[in-house]
DNA sequence: CCTGGATTGTTTTGTTATATAACAATATAG
DNA sequence: CTATATTGTTATATAACAAAACAATCCAGG
């Protein structure tokens, strides 16, 4: 049964110890990647939303009154490349900065009214994505299955 | 045992309907892609090479001859973009374009003779950091879980 | 108190990846 | 032979991302 493709090698033209793309984890991990973004892209399209809005959203959302900075900390955004993101939200009348109380410095962020709705809505066209996704996966065991090798490889805690 | 998060929700303050982001395939996607990538930057940096001028290297020395567009379109790179990378490798004297007999349009791409010994030094710098990744991964067996799971993600043959 | 160092949000700037359009040279189909 | 397509290339635009500097503000030690 096939194995990793260069140990049964015949010994024809093909380069012992080269690499074969498909047993690349970072390179096929790319592809992967900008496929699923892809998607995530066209999907959301139709409400004109990027991956790093929805982000941005979806953490006011779930915890709202947090810092600039913490917000893009979570995200690894710089907080210089957060600021013109979030100036666009704002404008769209999603999100808002408030003034924090106690440090005159830092702004804590929150939804509008219309910036939840949108986020409810956001939520049901994710959902429609990520079913793609589990379907080309084989289920959602495989996902979960995926989510967790992902999480290993960021040294999240073995759960 | 710990479901999918929102599932058992004791209705405090915790919005429903919102993903998480630990459970969006395409973030964690996208910082695991990204952690991958800052491990094979760094490992690579002694030699500097970066991922997609590895990758073209490797395409060359495994299948010797191909077209710029053929080498190209396997990487997904735009052909237009593709020039200036081979420039770069062609100037430091890894690889070349020789004129394709037939074709006198396409150049057929080739590795020099340093070239074929850089890529050694190449795929060996490449296993540690791949071991690295291994790690991670608790096994070989995770590696293949998971590279078998991005296939999916790709429309690869289920073998 | 008050002064130097840190933090927050911001602007500016540079780099890299990637996409599109156009072009000359060449190939190919009818 | 001519119309069309392909190949490599240049030029250009955009988006993602990083780094440096700055004013306003906070904070800790003297």
């Amino acid at each position: 049964m096939g194995k990793s493709s260069d140990e049964n090698n015949t010994g024809s033209g093909v380069p012992a110890g080269i690499p074969e793309m498909a047993e690349i984890v970072g390179y096929k991990l790319r592809r992967a990647q900008l496929f699923v973004f892809q998607d995530f892209i066209e999907t959301f399209e139709k409400i004109k939303l990027r991956p790093a809005e929805f982000s941005v959203l979806a953490l006011i959302a779930r915890t709202p009154g947090q810092k600039q900075t913490e917000i893009a900390e979570q995200l690894g955004i710089k907080r210089a490349n957060f600021v013109a993101l979030m100036d666009s939200l704002e404008r769209r009348g999603l999100a808002e900065r408030r003034k924090a109380e106690g440090d005159k410095r830092s702004h804590s962020l929150h939804l509008t009214p219309e910036g939840t709705r949108f986020v409810d809505k956001m939520s049901t066209v994710w959902r429609t994505h990520e079913e793609r996704l589990v379907e080309r996966l084989g289920g959602p065991e495989a996902r979960a299955t995926l989510l967790d090798l992902l999480g290993r490889l960021l040294g999240e805690k073995p759960a």
